[in-house]
DNA sequence: GGCAAGATCCTCT
DNA sequence: GAGGATCTTGCCA
């Protein structure tokens, strides 16, 4: 069972403490997922898919382990995991990490040495990525791949950040220690 | 066609 | 801590 299956709570459980890696001819960047955002289905008003399918959110509609990729205050990419069965718009917001391999690369991504994967934006930056995952699927992706940890770790579960509707919903999964 | 809002981040004070 | 940057999307007239 992947680590996408299951409902976006589940997901975003599982992601917890995962390692998100991206290749590229530059290197290899990794982080230790440690925070990220569950969004639920057409019933979460906080969610792009509340108004149903359209051609911006169609990949959040699509099966477990494809890659929603938007873009926010058309400046920022951020990326999500979609989760739950096809039509069932569930998905996982990835929003922060700790660095682990490629750190002058994310460095050099980001122009700055400090806050360098502690926001959904910063993430995508370090990481290099961008749209052009938008719809993909995890799997067919050569150069992007999530492993799950080797042991559960400590969570802890707060109310969403950043959002002006369903903000008090506790669906936001923090790492406190690796057990 | 126009307008307002938005799952953010950076810089300046 | 406050405010500006920046642009896509969706709603409404």
């Amino acid at each position: 069972m992947a680590l996408w299956d299951g409902t976006a709570i589940t997901v975003a459980q599982a992601l917890i403490g995962a390692t998100l890696a991206t290749k590229s001819p530059s290197g290899v960047t990794s982080v230790t997922i440690s925070e990220a955002e569950a969004y639920g289905g057409i019933d979460d008003p906080a969610s792009h898919a509340r108004r149903g399918q359209t051609e911006r959110n169609s990949p959040m509609f699509g099966p477990a382990g494809t890659l929603y990729v938007y873009r926010s205050y058309g400046i920022h990419w951020c990326l999500n995991v979609v989760t739950g069965a096809v039509g069932d718009p569930q998905a996982v917001l990835i929003r922060a990490g700790i660095p682990q391999q490629g750190l002058d690369l994310m460095v050099e991504r980001r122009g700055r040495c400090d806050h360098l994967v502690d926001g959904p934006g910063k993430l995508t930056q370090a990481l290099g990525i961008d749209n052009s995952l938008d719809g993909r699927r995890i799997e067919q992706v050569d150069w992007l791949s999530i492993t799950a940890p080797d042991r559960a770790p400590i969570v802890e579960w707060k109310p969403r950040v950043g959002l002006t509707k369903a903000a008090e919903r506790r669906w936001r999964c923090v790492l406190l220690a690796r057990d």
